[in-house]
DNA sequence: TTTTTCACG
DNA sequence: ACGTACGTGAAAAAA
């Protein structure tokens, strides 16, 4: 059989793939998505039509001979977007480290090339197999050539395949009468003129009757829409033209090279490292069959899985650096992986001949002794594990997870594939790939001994060798402080938090479970009959058709799938129909009781009548932590209905009260801080009302004079300079016009000018830098301002503004809460800190101790850091959290 | 699984 | 001309 080549055209593909996957960036800010595309169209085509060959061509930037021809030629082209211009480099280098010949020849296109090609393959023998992005190529299709034509949608790829019959098929014309018919009907997007008022339907027509230009121009006159006939003879030489334009060249000066570009030879040491560096997850394992065909390695790994075996590999244990990890899965403990430099990976597995006790025993003083420097990987669930089993002060001198996290918090997890993609530039199977997802997900226990094994020994492997790499970064980036002074620390005040949960009145949170169900049934049918039908009040889709088709309101579209019923726009409905009241205050009751009452009253502990919520710290872009099943960091207040819910989170003992302590203003403060602004620093020192002060600067009042919409007013302003702000928004938010708003804006940074500065000076150095970072050096990278594209970019400035005001504030909580746990800790306090909310710490406190704890609480977090402003805390005590606050 | 809505700082 | 404030998580509907 005929030796097959694969010929590409490089720049249709790639524009194919950019447009087919969304915009992807990898860790280092650099756009993948193009790039990603690419190769997952060629891999798949090279897998189905196995060529033994393959070349690539690409346009050059140069004008070419068809623009020496007809100046206009591709002048409706747009420049290609900056996100795509980025990955073309990029694209190169990875076909170069495959070993893929690429092809350019100034003043041709890659068509040219490809035609060439494919002719001087025919030549050789070789069945050449065209790919592109657009149909220009299906010109070339014969009866064993076929022109194939991938199209990417929502992640699928799909080919369209066609031989010479197929071309006939479809277009009712031969390949080579295709370029007549192009001729013809010209092509928009080339540019390419044709003859006016002549269409693909009379073209293929016209053809299908003469087979040629020349011939059809010969026969002008019998030619039948009258139209075509006359604009076929005044046109005439703008047909031939367009002819010559849409022809592709196929004896381009180049040569084919035999040798090079073996289809088989593409998965290389050196293009498997940029799939890694470029974070191609799926196409890391291609490589790696292709890489390693047969090779059955004996797995370096070691097994124990006896008491007598465990026993005896603790005692042999050097007092060195050891990754340990206690693996759980399916909610129970299965085993350790331990890994030191000159030991290597071991798996001590519990089971038949070693209990999770005996495995203790055997661990103990390894997990006790401090001369051990431990490293683990989500440490807070080994100290809840290690609780569970008696430990009460179990630590650990370095998360991986949480390194990772300071590394890059924008990414979406810190697993051990993700260390070994990042840090080792290696691919590590990820659980998903060996338990697989869904519902065949295996068990741990359903792997075989050798895959359990490897499996959990590779990890600990994995997190030896990528704390090395972290600590290295760590040092470079100064994180140190913040990493061992502030998230390692932190991790042992929540697991604390967690554990000890927030005590609830059951009985008064069903109470309000019923008030609040017996009025959604009152509402609901009000509303249901000024609508004159009962439907799914739930459904905004539902609702649009009730409020904008059945009663007529006037709503703009405002999503993607309809209407928007948000409160919002709602809230300007509410003059034109009583129903939008009725809907509203449906909405506020269904919320508290679906989310609040339904949702706490489920996990709330049946033995304990305690909310246990999970705070995660590798989970924001700006260093804040956050909390789920349940969140509390949402509870409501705003409102007074929903404010009622706080008096069901009550201390967990009759003697306690709670102390609720929140900072004033901290992101102003911050703000005022790191831009060094006079007016605001002395206003801070001087306790003035900030919002009042800004009022009478903008609204040029004096101060005494200000009235409360101007404070209130100016407070939104204030908000709108710590979110990077927007006239549009902030227009919005006030229900000014957005020349107000812009007014409002230039007059506050006329008396601010230092924060005008700032916020510029950030945007830019965060422009230079590729990230932005915090008083503590936590960092954020801003691919997003690498973007020509306006609205991102416009999202990356504001973006660039704001995490350095928000994240100085987490860091400043979370050094306060340290201190305050330690201090607590150290005075052998009964008390408690149960709940962070991002700029206010609960504790729960003994009555004789509540005079020195908020003490304690007020000066630490005070004390916290030390800036140019003082720090300022409310403290307020209750017995309930309604109450105390 | 994604979208819409809404609760918090 | 674009489409609009920063950071979260949960419930319900729609796809």
């Amino acid at each position: 059989m005929a030796e097959k080549i694969m010929l590409v055209d490089g720049n249709s593909i790639v524009n194919r793939a950019f447009y087919g996957v969304p915009l992807l960036t990898n860790a280092e800010g650099q756009y993948t998505n193009a790039v990603y595309g690419f190769f997952h169209i060629l891999l798949k085509l090279m897998e189905e039509d196995r060529p033994d060959y393959l070349a690539v061509a690409f346009d050059l930037h140069a004008p070419t001979f068809r623009h020496e021809t007809f100046a206009e030629y591709k002048g409706t082209r747009k420049g290609m977007p900056e996100e795509l211009r980025q990955q073309m480099p990029l694209l190169k280098e990875v076909l170069r480290a495959m070993n893929v010949p690429i092809y350019e020849k100034e003043g041709f296109e890659a068509d040219d090339l490809l035609g060439t090609l494919s002719r001087k393959a025919q030549e050789m023998g070789w069945t050449p197999i065209l790919v592109s992005g657009d149909r220009d190529l299906l010109q070339l299709a014969e009866e064993n050539v076929k022109v194939r034509i991938p199209k990417t949608k929502g992640g699928r790829t799909e080919v369209e395949d066609y031989f010479a019959k197929d071309v006939m098929e479809k277009y009712g014309v031969t390949p080579t009468e295709f370029i007549d018919v192009k001729a013809l009907m010209g092509d928009a997007s080339d540019n390419i003129p044709g003859v006016p008022g002549i269409g693909e339907k009379t073209a293929v027509k016209i053809i299908q009757q003469y087979h040629d230009l020349e011939t059809a121009i010969a026969h002008t006159a019998e030619i039948k829409p009258k139209k075509a006939s006359e604009n076929l003879a005044e046109f005439q030489e703008q047909a031939r033209l367009s002819r010559y334009l849409a022809t592709i060249i196929r004896d381009v000066p180049v040569e084919l090279e035999r040798e090079c570009g073996r289809a088989d030879g593409i998965f290389t040491p050196e293009a498997y490292q940029w799939m890694k560096k470029l974070e191609f997850k799926s196409m890391l394992p291609r490589f790696e069959k292709e890489q390693a065909p047969s090779a059955a390695v004996e797995s370096s790994f070691r097994k124990i899985d006896t008491k007598k075996d465990a026993k005896v590999f603790f005692d042999n244990l050097k007092k060195e650096e050891t990754a340990y990890l206690l693996i759980q899965d399916q909610g129970a403990w299965q085993g350790m992986g331990v890994y030191q430099k000159d030991c290597g990976g071991v798996w001590l597995e519990i089971g038949g001949d070693l209990s999770e006790e005996e495995l203790l025993g055997c661990a103990d003083e390894f997990l006790r002794d401090k001369a051990w420097k431990k490293i683990g990987h989500e440490v807070k669930a080994d100290v809840h594990l290690l609780y569970a089993h008696g430990y009460e002060d179990f630590s650990a001198d370095f998360d991986t997870a949480l390194a990772a996290y300071l590394m890059n918090p924008t990414a979406n997890s810190y697993a051990y594939d993700d260390l070994a993609r990042d840090f080792l530039a290696e691919a590590c199977p990820s659980y998903e790939e060996v338990l697989g997802k869904g519902k065949s997900k295996k068990a741990l226990s359903d792997l075989s001994m050798e895959e359990r094994r490897d499996f959990c020994a590779k990890q600990a492997e994995v997190c030896f060798r990528a704390k090395a790499v972290l600590q290295q970064k760590l040092e470079e980036n100064q994180q140190e402080l913040l990493f061992y002074e502030v998230e390692m620390p932190l991790l042992y005040v929540l697991a604390d938090m967690e554990r000890w949960g927030m005590k609830v009145d059951r009985q008064a949170l069903l109470a309000y479970q019923k008030t609040l169900g017996e009025r959604v049934e009152e509402v609901s049918r009000q509303v249901y009959e000024m609508a004159g039908e009962e439907f799914n009040l739930n459904s905004p889709k539902q609702l649009g058709m009730i409020l904008f088709k059945r009663l007529g309101l006037k709503g703009g579209k405002k999503t993607k799938t309809g209407y928007s019923t948000a409160a919002d726009v709602l809230e300007k409905l509410r003059p034109e129909h009583p129903i939008i009241d009725k809907i509203l205050e449906y909405r506020q009751l269904a919320k508290l009781k679906s989310t609040y009452a339904d949702g706490l009253l489920a996990v709330l502990d049946e033995k304990t009548d305690k909310i246990y919520s999970t705070f995660h710290q590798t989970i924001t872009a700006t260093g804040r932590i956050s909390s789920t099943e349940p969140n509390l960091q949402n509870i409501p207040i705003r409102l007074e209905l929903g404010r009622e819910l706080r008096k069901v989170f009550i201390p967990s003992s009759p003697e306690f009260c709670f102390l609720d302590a929140d900072y004033s203003q901290i992101e102003l403060r911050v703000l005022a801080h790191i831009a060094g602004d006079e007016t605001l620093i002395e206003a801070f020192r001087q306790k003035q009302d900030i919002h009042r002060l800004t009022a009478s600067q903008v609204f040029h009042v004096p101060f005494d004079e200000v009235t409360s919409l101007q404070r209130s007013n100016a407070k939104a302003v204030n908000f709108g300079i710590v979110y990077g702000i927007g006239a549009f928004s902030l227009s919005q938010d006030l229900g000014i016009t957005r020349k107000e708003a812009e007014n409002y804006i230039q007059q506050y940074f006329l008396k601010y000018p230092k924060i005008k500065e700032y916020l510029d000076r950030t945007v830019k150095e965060a422009e230079e830098n590729g990230y932005v970072s915090t008083i503590l050096n936590r960092r954020r990278a801003m691919p997003e301002l690498q973007s020509k594209n306006f609205v991102q970019h416009a999202f990356g400035e504001r973006v660039a503004m704001n995490m350095p005001i928000q994240g100085s504030a987490a860091d400043i909580i979370k050094i306060a809460m340290i201190q305050v746990h330690r201090a607590l800790k150290e005075g052998g306090f009964r008390s408690r800190l149960i709940l962070q909310v991002h700029d206010e710490l609960l504790i729960e406190t003994a009555m004789e101790e509540k005079e020195a704890v908020e003490k304690i609480l007020k000066e630490k977090m005070e004390q916290a850091v030390t800036l140019s402003v003082p720090l300022d805390v409310d403290v307020h005590e209750g017995n309930t959290w309604f109450e105390a606050k």
